[in-house]
RNA sequence: GCCCGGGUGGCGGAAUGGCAGACGCUGAGGACUUAAAAUCCUCCGGGGAUUUUUCCUCAUGUGGGUUCGACUCCCACCCCGGGCACCA
């Protein structure tokens, strides 16, 4: 509704202003069914459309808008630690694993362009004072900056005197004029083509083999001057970090393959550190040891692990973690690195070629440029007939009235964007709105919301753990930023409910193996579906639709009814509004029978109660109250020592447990028992604790820990004399025969083992 | 590979340090009925002893540990599900 998406565009506006909102040309992921580009959370399994789980995305350049959530990146990573106990630990753990925060160095080599084939060299490899600079060599045409630097990031820099090469992505700015000018150019770029082209496909990037080239140039390591060459791999992903590393094949296996097919030297830089009991009795290992510090040494295996740094100049000897450090320091204050975060989220595309979406309130216009819409022209309304095409334009692009119109700043004929927005724009604040729906002048009242946010509870399918809920976080924050909200994060406890499978799928139209909620209702009524579902299993657990457990569902709902017709007759004995409990009857006068059908029926409110309030358990719930039937069914026939009164305080209480169930039946059960107002006017009862306790209990006796016995005593019962009484038992007397009683664990009312030997 | 979650009868599940399998489904047997449906009753983890009644024993993925006592807590491992992934 325009009177909802006027401030999406309104948001939009702001983050525009701010910088938040931008556009720029990139790879992006095109879904072809749905002709429109989608955001990185929205490529699912590996290359699929969110929507369309058979359709492979494919990668288009685009120009199209960003949000900057990279900018909340570790915010929202950080903010993740107060959402601790509120939030499934899943979910916390798949936003964290999205967000991928590396903490790492950048580390600059630099480009000699003077170098051809001369294969890998180790000369001059004495510390940062020995790199020698060959500026100027053999200067290329058209070449800007000769000092070129190659920017890697790496969060392993204290491998950096193994590394053997720098390797860049394809699609690296720098690639194709480090091969210009090279011996082999040509060949160089054919087979660049063919890589660029192979990454285009999204196949199954995490299994391909590794392939590469060498370019011709070398890079100058900084920390000891060595040249190592540049190359150019396909397992290097532009998209991350800067979009080049520095090999190390000794540590990383990744290079390690890499060197193993290319033949790349495979230095020893970190050995494993020393556990104390190693220390003590493995000369030999040490002896190894002592020779990997002596010289270059070929890894035979990778090794990942931390540990201690050899063959590293003045940081031999270091660990790991220190060597990290300090080297990350040197390199700063040298100028030629430094400490670096870098994250695995991407900003968000928010551009959609579709119809459905609030259209992006921007204007060209040939002399002004890009130019924000006025507030006082939102909304920009989605014009009311589109041509839809399918075509994969969008379909606001061919409107002619919606597309002309005239530049706000200078009046002249300008262009509308086209594009529309995610509708996760949408959904990232309607809860705020939810406290203010009508107002035309901002999107809330502040104050409003700063009654009820943030959200208490919220219930949602897992399917958006990075999806929705990360926008929504995202969106929280930029909306505390505008001064909107004070709070930092929207949502306070999260539950994520299971799904209903069948055939082990979630169910879907597509697959055709949904189950048809009318079908369902007109066969056994909603009540039963519903009390099926909340019975199955609990709530955030995935359950597997199944009929014949519905029949059960189906039958005991029968049980009740009959139950309540047969005795919910005795009309004008019913209290309008309440449940009259403990009877108007005097306590004393209670029959034995009417003693344990209320103590039944109170004990089961009061586990009920608790299910509901503190575990959301409906499943164990409803087995209680199913309890509770069963045994009113076993005290038939009621009108046999059972009062009026009784029986319909027990009908009553078992009516009113079921409501949040199943509240069809539960309103017609209640008109039943004799009221005329409707049962959504009487508040959940309180239990009565003096009639839920029992007076009689059972104490199971065990023997050194194992059950042999049980005797029934009075509540409340003493250690002695259950005692005595456990000892008369023959099942435990045999047990404790000829043996000595060491000690004796008494809990009241509930157990007694007495450890003998 | 990394990160989460989980593993209990034929099945869904219950028990969060105190009688393992509540409650329900399925199955078997029985009652009612001319018959069927519906309804009601009994039994239903394995092995053994006793065969009126009960008792013993094994059993909650595997192996250890803590405890008078462990499905529950701790350590290691195995398996299943999910998320991420040539992320440097």
């Amino acid at each position: 509704e325009p009177e909802y998406y006027k401030w999406n565009q309104w948001f939009f506006l702001r983050m525009l202003e701010r910088g938040i909102a931008y556009k720029k040309k990139s790879r992006v992921n095109w879904c072809p069914k749905c002709c429109t580009v989608l955001a990185n959370e929205q490529v699912v399994n590996g290359g699929y459309c969110w929507r369309h789980e058979d359709t492979k995305v494919e990668a288009r350049d685009i120009e199209q808008w960003f949000l900057k959530i990279t900018e909340y990146a570790e915010q929202l990573l950080d903010d993740l630690k107060t959402l601790e106990g509120g939030w499934p630990d899943r979910v916390i753990a798949m936003q964290r694993n999205w967000i991928g925060k590396s903490v790492g160095a950048k580390v600059w080599f630099e480009v000699e362009w003077t170098g051809e084939e001369r294969g890998f060299t180790t000369e001059g490899a004495e510390g940062p004072q020995s790199l020698q600079r060959k500026d100027g060599e053999r200067a290329q045409p058209g070449m800007a900056a000769l000092r070129e630097k190659i920017e890697i990031f790496t969060t392993r820099i204290d491998t950096i005197y193994g590394a053997s090469a720098l390797v860049l992505a394809p699609n690296h700015p720098l690639v194709t004029r480090l091969i210009a000018g090279t011996a082999e150019q040509a060949a160089r770029e054919a087979k660049l083509a063919e890589m660029r082209r192979s990454s285009a496909k999204t196949e199954d990037i995490a299994t391909a083999e590794k392939d590469g080239f060498f370019t011709g140039r070398y890079a100058l390591n900084p920390f000891n001057g060595v040249r190592v060459p540049i190359w150019v791999g396909n397992f290097v992903l532009l998209e991350y970090g800067t979009g080049a590393i520095m090999a190390v094949p000794g540590h990383d296996e990744r290079d390690f393959e890499f060197a193993t097919k290319f033949g790349l030297p495979k230095l020893v830089v970190v050995r494993a550190a020393e556990s104390k009991e190693k220390r003590k009795d493995n000369a030999e290992a040490r002896s190894l040891q002592r020779s990997a510090e002596v010289g270059v040494q070929e890894a035979e295996e990778v090794f990942t692990e931390y540990g201690v740094s050899v063959n590293s100049g003045k940081y031999s000897g270091l660990e790991s973690a220190a060597a990290i450090e300090l080297m990350a320091a040197d390199a700063e204050a040298a100028g030629y690195g430094k400490k670096e975060i870098i994250f695995r989220l991407r900003d968000w595309g928010i551009s959609r070629q579709r119809y459905w979406g609030t259209p992006i309130p921007v204007i060209y216009c040939a002399k002004d440029g890009m130019v924000p819409v006025p507030d006082k022209d939102l909304p920009v309304l989605l014009p009311a007939n589109p041509k839809l095409t399918g075509e994969g334009e969008s379909p606001l692009a061919t409107d002619p009235e919606f597309v002309n119109v005239k530049c706000p700043k200078c009046g002249g004929d300008a262009r509308r964007e086209t594009d529309t927005m995610d509708t996760f724009v949408d959904s990232s604040w309607y809860f705020y709105r939810y406290c203010d729906p009508r107002n035309d002048r901002a999107p809330y009242d502040p104050g409003k919301v700063k009654y009820w946010f943030p959200i208490d509870q919220y219930i949602g399918g897992i399917t958006h753990a990075i999806l929705h809920l990360l926008y929504s976080r995202f969106w929280c924050k930029v909306m505390r930023d505008l001064g909107l909200v004070t709070h930092s994060e929207p949502i306070a406890r999260l539950f994520t409910q299971g799904m209903v499978l069948k055939g082990g799928l979630a169910m879907s139209k597509s697959k055709g193996n949904v189950v048809g909620a009318i079908d369902m209702a007109e066969k056994y009524g909603a009540d039963t579906g519903r009390l099926y579902t909340l019975f199955a299993a609990p709530p955030e657990k995935d359950l597997e639709w199944s009929e014949e457990s519905i029949e059960g569902a189906w039958r005991f709902l029968n049980r009740v009814y009959r139950l309540v017709e047969k005795h919910g007759s005795e009309r004008g004995l019913a209290t309008e509004g309440r449940v009259e409990t403990q009877s108007s009857l005097g306590r004393g006068e209670l029959t034995e029978k009417e003693k344990g059908l209320l103590r039944k029926a109170h004990e089961t409110l009061r586990r009920v109660t608790q299910d509901f309030e503190t575990r959301w358990h409906f499943n164990s719930a409803i087995a209680q109250i199913m309890e509770l039937t069963n045994a009113i069914y076993a005290a038939e026939p009621l009108e046999e020592g059972v009062r009026p009164e009784v029986r319909r305080e027990v009908l009553e209480l078992l009516t009113l447990m079921l409501a949040p169930m199943t509240p069809h039946l539960s309103e017609e059960l209640w008109e039943m028992l004799g009221h005329t107002k409707g049962l959504w006017t009487v508040s959940w009862p309180a239990f009565d604790a003096e009639l839920a306790k029992e007076e009689e209990v059972e104490v199971v006796v065990q023997v050194s820990g194992r059950v042999r016995g049980k005797v029934k005593v009075a509540a409340g019962t003493g250690q002695d004399e259950v005692l005595k009484l456990a000892q008369a038992e023959a099942g435990v007397a045999g047990h404790l025969a000829g043996k000595r009683i060491v000690k004796v664990i008494f809990v009241r009312d509930k157990l007694l083992n007495v450890v003998a030997a």
